[in-house]
DNA sequence: TATAATTTTCAGAAATTTCTGAAAGTTTAT
DNA sequence: ATAAACTTTCAGAAATTTCTGAAAATTATA
């Protein structure tokens, strides 16, 4: 297991984002090896190659097992367990991007929506109220929108990720076409327009 | 400075979470105690508040005007700085956004920039720089794309992230426009398309 | 300019997270 | 069943991050 040098800096780089990604850099550095080497690899073969622990090896494996980025693979008359990406990058990206909307997203709309249910009795709490109650429309339709994202084929995606200011063009036309108007007051960017 | 039950449940979880969302626990409940408060609040009461020490306010102010988050405000007759949210939570939910973009995804695209000017020199590099290669692609896509969207209008925003469905219908528009093909071929989910 | 009010800094303490490695547990082969 | 091969667990060690509070620096006032 030797790395070249282009490899080791990867690794290393993935290790530093880890904790910004949601995971320790140890987990960060064996999720970029699994994905950059060509052939599965074992816990033995991750805890030579990055220097660390069986142990460590064997909890970080388990976590990114739990965040669906790896599989285990037999390879036959080989007792050993190997590991491989759970997809294409692409599909990696995907799963990345929606385990990390459950993990930041899900929590605090779920807190927002019980302490939502019973009104404010003041006017200290009535402000606090009407904070509360902006901050989880706008994270419940961040929510959907994530999940129409990640509902979307690979191809529909690249169209909408390509389409770049494109987009803005897009949405005009259809509004010209099937008639709707736009534009028909702004409010100085201070406020979230309705639902 | 007394916070009501249903405001200090919400300032707690936002520190848990804060963690999350890339700041540490007493940062993320000043700005959420800043950010549900009717008024500017100084560090003395900051401190109070959140039971802190005042050296930490200190700090975690810094932090949270280096993320363009909070801003300072004078009190005329009073020596002490106050602060308040850079915005409206709309505008936060954006600087938000696009300081994680420039935290989570610039430094990864420009040391894959750099990796990739040189060539492998093996098999086994070969695959590692292809692989670099396609995470570069989906990641300075990924930039792009939230370039995009930070730069539409809230409106514009608004009517994208409420299209829900839509955004599928609104791909098709544009194709049954362009007068091209979707579905043509399915690849099982597996690969990126081509630039 | 001196002094009082306020903010910032930063060394060390405290808290938290990560890591190790030996022991316990599991699976497979004989 | 027993042994060998392998994996997981977890208590304590090590590393890292966060926090405190007193001293230094800054800013405003008299």
């Amino acid at each position: 297991m030797q790395l070249s040098a282009k490899s080791e800096a990867f690794v290393f780089h993935f290790g530093e984002m880890g904790s910004r990604w949601g995971f320790n850099r140890t987990v960060g550095q064996m999720f970029a090896l699994l994905t950059i080497h060509a052939d599965p690899l074992n816990a033995d073969q991750l805890a030579e190659a990055l220097k660390i622990s069986r142990g460590n090896v064997s909890m970080g494996l388990k976590e990114l097992q739990a965040w669906r980025l790896v599989i285990r693979q037999h390879i036959p008359g080989d007792r050993k367990e190997y590991f491989i990406p759970a997809g294409s990058i692409w599909e990696l990206a995907r799963i990345v991007f929606e385990e990390r909307r459950k993990r930041e997203l899900d929590p605090t709309l779920s807190l927002l929506r019980s302490q939502l249910l019973e009104s404010p009795q003041d006017a200290q709490e009535t402000h606090a109220h009407e904070k509360m109650q902006e901050i989880h429309d706008l994270l419940e339709r961040m929510d959907n929108f994530a999940n129409q994202l990640n509902n979307l084929d690979p191809e529909q995606l690249t169209t909408l990720m390509t389409l770049g200011s494109g987009v803005t063009k897009l949405l005009d036309f259809k509004n010209t076409v099937t008639g709707k108007k736009r534009d028909v007051q702004r409010n100085g960017d201070k406020d979230l327009p309705s639902k």
